[in-house]
RNA sequence: UGCCCGGUGGUGUAAUGGUCAGCACAGCGGCUUUUGAUGCCGUUUGAGAAGGUUCGAAUCCCUCCCGGGCAACCA
């Protein structure tokens, strides 16, 4: 297939989703002032995960394929969990994920924004907004509020402070910045319109007090906006032009768009191309994968009561989990692809992912033979000297190579590829039947000799010297073709094998509180094994696939994370 | 029960008033195979319901049903 076609059938595929569409349209019209520019916004609070990366796919790939600009812009405007080490691994998982920030940047480093350094411009928009009667402060409590909101159905009750003069709401407004209020003694509210049906429109706070050391600023401000004033002004101060989030923000964006028409109304809006960018707010669903949790605050309690082992535990949903297990940045970015973007909440299959996950490993891992579960198998009739077989890196990539391995006398095989009593359509190893050792020659089991408690303990058997290469002299056929290490040379290392987290698709089914019931008692397996010489290069990161078994990544020296199995049409027990 | 959003095979999606509703994953069957992998071929399964507009509706309108969101000084 060429390139051209490639892409075309791409297309047709996911890609036309209705975001794409939108930006078509506004760029044809002209609204962007000759750039598209996106944002992906987390708030440095905890660690992205596999929904984040579907967003970042979304943001970074609409700026790339309209040729624009996606900035990375830190939503840093609750001092209360935000720290460095967030926002650093932040970045760390969205670089090894393979998305570039570009942008002109606030003066940390080109395409990065910090809310936080717009502090002082949403502080003069507030006070802009005061002065024009948009604005005031309010000193009812959080309870006391609840009762003036109201209820949808009904029109709220203005708060009591809704109509003092500007110039009171003013002073008021620094002395919140001075630091004379408690944390939710004052706040500042936009006055919009008690009786909207929407609750967003019945005069949201904008700014509260909030007495905490913010991670950049320090004690700098002890007012903070709130994520509804400060996200459109983010997003308009920086041009940008297409602002995408998740479905539950729907309802804010006529908040959104109520605090961009202030900014135009006091000339704020910037102008590119002869054009004022007026940011716009679209959302779309988030992702679910089946078997697992997203939320943030679910994870950080799998972390936190040491259901797992860390943010990076290879059976988490995050990017640094998913790094450790192994999967690729390209599978990651190709699975968001698959998925697509609509508005439709969905659960996506965990299969699709490992889907992926195999089609890039399967181009790129070198072949290696690793015995997972050892049982020691003896060649009777061997006599002569241990010999080496050649074997290719990777069958599909011939531009892989190839590696040799020791072959002898006793070999490890797993036990899996022996049956005593074999059953129907099996056809590996068991006595009097002939199989292959993969690249080596044809090994014919003769019995095999049993431990105590009646397991196997070591199977025997005879070559067929004729048959050095694999393939028998006279032509007959060998259906089974197992994998083996020599035991005189094979290497001891270590794996872990990991299953779902759950033990249901949705874990939430009874509720965020009762997820934990749903936990996998043993999602975890350790085991120590067997492998060819060759694997002892292992480098950290390094992926293989180890034949017949899986795909592994290299986890530490001689240790090894399994990836993904690799699928098996083997059912035993099906007739 | 106020407002907003959404309902296409098991799953995720495409189509934008005009061929038998397409693609992918999963499933199933077969071929190839020195990985029961990969590859290749085939195949099962779908419009939430009822009306209406139209020569023609997944697409437009209406009613109903179902699912989700919104009432933090979180994001």
């Amino acid at each position: 297939m060429n390139e051209e076609s490639e892409t075309a059938a791409k297309e047709s595929d996911t890609s036309r989703h209705f975001v794409r569409q939108w930006i078509e349209k506004d760029v044809a019209e002209g609204k962007t002032g000759g750039k598209v520019v996106t944002r992906f916004p987390p708030e440095p609070n905890g660690y992205i995960h596999i929904g984040h990366a579907k967003a970042l796919c979304a943001d970074f790939g609409m700026a790339a394929l309209f040729g624009g600009d996606c900035h990375l812009r830190f939503d840093d405007t609750n001092p209360a969990k935000e720290t460095d080490e967030f926002a650093e691994n932040i970045k760390r998982d969205i670089s090894w994920l393979g998305f570039r920030w570009s942008g002109p940047g606030d003066g940390t480093e080109p395409g990065l924004y910090n809310a936080s350094n717009m502090f002082d411009a949403m502080y003069a928009i507030a006070e802009n907004l005061i002065k024009a009667g948009q604005a005031y402060c309010c000193n009812l409590t959080q309870d006391e509020w609840k009762t003036y909101r109201g209820v949808p159905e009904k029109p709220g009750t203005p708060s009591p402070s809704r109509d003092t003069p500007p110039e009171r709401n003013l002073d008021i407004f620094r002395r919140m910045r001075a630091g004379e209020f408690a944390d939710g003694e004052w706040c500042l509210r936009a006055k919009i319109d008690m009786a909207s049906p929407n609750i967003h429109f019945r005069d949201p706070v904008i700014y509260r007090v909030r007495h905490a050391a913010h991670y950049h600023l320090g004690d700098k401000w002890c007012i903070y906006p709130m994520y509804d004033f400060a996200h459109p002004i983010e997003d308009a101060l920086e041009g940008v032009t297409h602002s995408m989030c998740s479905l539950e923000f729907e309802v804010h964006r006529p908040l959104y768009d109520w605090v961009v028409d202030r900014l135009d109304e006091m000339g704020m809006l910037v102008e590119r191309g002869g054009v004022k960018i007026r940011p716009q707010q679209r959302e779309f669903a988030r992702l679910n994968l089946a078997g697992t949790v997203m939320s943030k605050r679910l994870l950080r309690q799998l972390v936190d009561e040491g259901r797992v082992d860390g943010w990076d535990d290879p059976r988490m949903p995050t990017v640094s989990g998913m790094r450790r297990r192994g999967y690729t940045p390209a599978a990651i970015r190709e699975f968001c692809e698959r998925v697509g973007l609509s508005k439709v909440e969905s659960t996506t299959d965990f299969a699709l992912l490992e889907w992926c996950v195999r089609e890039d490993l399967n181009r790129t891992a070198l072949r290696r033979m690793a015995v997972l579960d050892p049982v020691k198998a003896v060649i009777d009739n061997w006599t002569g000297p241990a010999r080496e077989v050649e074997l290719p890196d990777n069958p599909v990539d011939p531009a892989a190579g190839t590696r040799k391995t020791p072959f002898g006398r006793e070999i490890w095989i797993d036990r899996s590829d022996f049956m005593e009593n074999p059953e129907p359509k099996f056809f590996r190893m068991a006595p009097g039947r002939e199989v292959r050792l993969r690249g080596a020659c044809i090994f014919k089991c003769t019995g095999c000799v049993h431990g105590p408690d009646g397991s196997v303990a070591e199977i025997h058997g005879t070559w067929d010297e004729g048959s050095w290469g694999g393939n028998a002299p006279d032509g007959r056929k060998v259906k089974g073709t197992i994998h083996w290490v020599d035991c005189a040379t094979g290497v001891e290392a270590r794996a872990d094998l990991f299953g779902p987290l759950f033990t249901v698709d949705d874990p939430l089914r009874d509720g965020p509180d009762r997820f934990l019931e749903y936990l996998a008692p043993e999602s975890k397996k350790t085991v120590r094994f067997y492998a060819e010489p060759a694997l002892a290069a292992a480098r950290p990161g390094d992926r293989f696939q180890f034949e017949r078994t899986g795909y592994f990544v290299c986890d530490g020296p001689l240790a090894f994370n399994r990836t993904v199995s690799l699928k098996d049409s083997f059912k035993p027990g099906v007739k």
